[in-house]
DNA sequence: ACAGCTTTGTGAAAGCGTGCACAAGCGTCA
DNA sequence: TGACGCTTGTGCACGCTTTCACAAAGCTGT
């Protein structure tokens, strides 16, 4: 029965690793592994092979025990729970660097999110073609939208024109929005917001790598005596 | 390694939220506010007060009670912390449609990351300039990342040539990275590695997407809209 | 048919992260 | 100087996530 599908709840987490099981099965089917055992799925990914069951266990009884999952029936349960059974169409507001790297990097569409319009309100950018797709003004959005069917939106604006971008694309009628824009932005209610700062990562790298200076730095002087209280080093 | 340091360590959760702290205070910083409290901090973010206090208490006890946070010194001890005192020069492996947006896209640079050289494998690529980079051979690595003191690379090969990708970034002595590519890859340990992957962030929005039409047909039965976003509210 | 080996699916425990609630501390003003 | 109002810093409880451990179940060979 096909009502079944809204009943259980996926944990979020677990969404979240979904797309990068069915990365790892769609390479295994390419080299025409057809089984695969959860311990060798966990290994691919790098995770725990317990954690691998129990995702897989919210999409359903797949496996067979004392044997594995079937490859290609698993990647069909995966796309299907994730609602990658048909393509999703999305438009990008803002056709500066960032946008025009995004739309001309052809990895949405390879994976499934053709790009399925551009906007900006910049005169010079409308009517440029950027990876086939011509710049349109960002007036037309709700018209893009509704005559391609879009619900997925992403920003790609400069940080202080990406809230303004999320009000266009609320009011055209997106529900799911991909913020690369650095900038925090907040919709309605019932509105999927996921937010991509690439210097974000840079910095959580920063982080770690400083800290790795520190330690080489603290090893070599040994203990550091003394230096109560906090933020004594600078 | 050495015995796990003792110093403060501050949980991987709150050294992803810093750099949005930082943004959003340096915005601030900007329009000439010197002082805020967590409660406008977190509404700013989009998060709860507590958080954002808690997060602040790891970097140490930089705030006035009754008062609130110098937004300057704040942004100087998160800068600190992260180690963003300098700037950290980074390398990209693969100068292909992903390689060349992102380091044709200044926003590397202008957050602290400026691009210190760009490899690929194919001749046709190499020499040739993008974003004001030179394009050299993979076999360079090495000599460009001591040369340039750079600790941080960026995958941004096809996913087939990531592992390879990670494997000559390794060796030529980096010691973070942040993959691009469409796959998982495996370092040592001590080398700290990051993934994004712009097909599963459409994914994960795609799953809720995929939802929000099953429950739509589900309410002629049920009158439960249950809808959970991510994302801020207002 | 059964013994032995493999692997799943899942309770239960342990580990993290989040948010509440409040005492402690600071500034202000009479 | 003392009382008052505001905000930080944090103990604690709760909920989500991860990991362990094992019974249930399938396959193979005798």
């Amino acid at each position: 029965m096909a009502g079944q599908r809204t009943r259980r709840r996926i944990p979020e987490a677990t969404v979240a690793r979904l797309p990068v099981y069915l990365q790892l099965l769609s390479d295994q089917f390419d080299a025409e592994v057809t089984n695969i055992s959860s311990e060798q799925l966990a290994a691919l990914g790098g995770v725990n092979a317990a954690k691998v069951r129990k995702d897989l266990s919210y999409l359903g009884s797949y496996g067979t025990r004392g044997v594995g999952y079937d490859v290609e029936f698993l990647i069909f349960q995966i796309k299907r729970e994730l609602g990658l059974t048909h393509d999703w169409h999305v438009v990008i507001v803002g056709a500066g660097n960032l946008g025009q790297a995004l739309s001309g990097y052809g990895g949405f569409g390879e994976r499934g999110f053709p790009v399925g319009g551009i906007v900006d309100v910049s005169p010079d950018k409308i009517g440029r073609a950027i990876g086939g797709v011509r710049v349109r003004h960002v007036d037309e959005l709700a018209q893009i939208v509704q005559s391609r069917d879009i619900s997925i939106g992403v920003i790609a604006t400069p940080g202080p024109s990406a809230q303004e971008a999320a009000d266009s694309l609320v009011a055209a009628g997106i529900t799911s929005i991909l913020n690369f824009a650095p900038a925090i932005i907040t919709a309605p209610h019932g509105i999927s917001v996921r937010k991509v700062d690439l210097a974000v990562e840079l910095q959580i790298l920063s982080y770690h790598e400083q800290r790795r200076v520190n330690a080489r730095t603290a090893t070599t002087l040994k203990a550091v005596p003394g230096q109560r209280g906090r933020g004594a080093s600078a």
